[in-house]
DNA sequence: CAAGAGATCATCT
DNA sequence: GATGATCTCTTGA
C-alpha cells in the first residue's frame, strides 16, 4: 500500500528510520522500477548546517518548507541527482534524503541505465539510485503521497535492525557534522558503505 | 586495495 | 567566483 502523507508529516529522524525496509516505485515508459530503501539520512530544519534550508528560503530550497510527502531532487558536482522526501509540517523546513537501494523489480531496465551489470553497484549511492530509476529535475516537487510516478510502497515487512552513523560528504557542517543521523538496515549487501 | 583527480553546473556570495 | 548531501577511473604500492 502506498504511503499516505501522514506519515511523511512525523518527525524527520522518525521518517529516515521507518523508511527503511520500505519499496521506492518508479513508473516510467520505459518500465517499472522497484527497489527496497536500505540507507536513509535526514536533514532536520534550517538550523542544521547540514541542511540546504539552511541556506534560507530559496528558489532551490522551497519545496523543502512546502507540505510533507514531496520530493525534493537536486542536482550536485555538476553531474548528478539526489533524491529526498520532505517531512513535517509546512512551514518546517526538512527531509530525508535516499542514499541506496536494493534492486527488486526492473533490475535489467536498471542494468541499462547504469550501464552495468553488478547488482551491487546499481543503486548503493544516492546519485546511482537516481540514474538507475531515471530520477532527475523533471521530478522535483512531485507529490509522493498522491502521484503515480514516484511513491513509496509498504509491504508489510517486520521491524528491521537499524544501524546508525554520522552523515556523509558533510564535513562542511560543524557540530552538525557528527550527527549519527544515517541510518541503514544493518547486515545489507547495498548501501553506499558500510 | 587505497588515494587522488576529474567531471561539470546550479546555486549562492 | 567558489563550491558541493557523488561517482568513476587511474595510479601506485
Amino acid at each position: 500500500m502506498k504511503i499516505p502523507r501522514s506519515f511523511y508529516a512525523q518527525d524527520t529522524i522518525k521518517v529516515a528510520r521507518q523508511l527503511l525496509g520500505k519499496y521506492l516505485v518508479r513508473k516510467h515508459p520505459d518500465g517499472t522500477t522497484v527497489g527496497k530503501i536500505v540507507e536513509t539520512e535526514a536533514y532536520v530544519g534550517p538550523h542544521d548546517l547540514a541542511c540546504h534550508a539552511s541556506k534560507g528560503r530559496t528558489a532551490r530550497t522551497e519545496v523543502m518548507f512546502g507540505a510533507p510527502g514531496h520530493a525534493y531532487v537536486y542536482f550536485i558536482y555538476g553531474v548528478y541527482w539526489c533524491l529526498n522526501i520532505v517531512t513535517e509540517e509546512v512551514g518546517h523546513a526538512s527531509a530525508v534524503l535516499i542514499r541506496a537501494l536494493e534492486p527488486i523489480e526492473g533490475i535489467e531496465l536498471m542494468e541499462k541505465r547504469r550501464g552495468t551489470e553488478k547488482i551491487h553497484n546499481l543503486a548503493s549511492g544516492p546519485g546511482k539510485l537516481c540514474l538507475a530509476m531515471a530520477i532527475d529535475k523533471g521530478l522535483n516537487a512531485a507529490d509522493m503521497a498522491r502521484g503515480k510516478v514516484l511513491y513509496v510502497e509498504d509491504r508489510g515487512e517486520p521491524p528491521l535492525k537499524i544501524r546508525a552513523t554520522p552523515r556523509i560528504g558533510v564535513d562542511y557542517a560543524g557540530t552538525w557534522k557528527d550527527k549519527p543521523w544515517r541510518f541503514l538496515i544493518r547486515g545489507s549487501e547495498f548501501v553506499s558503505k558500510k
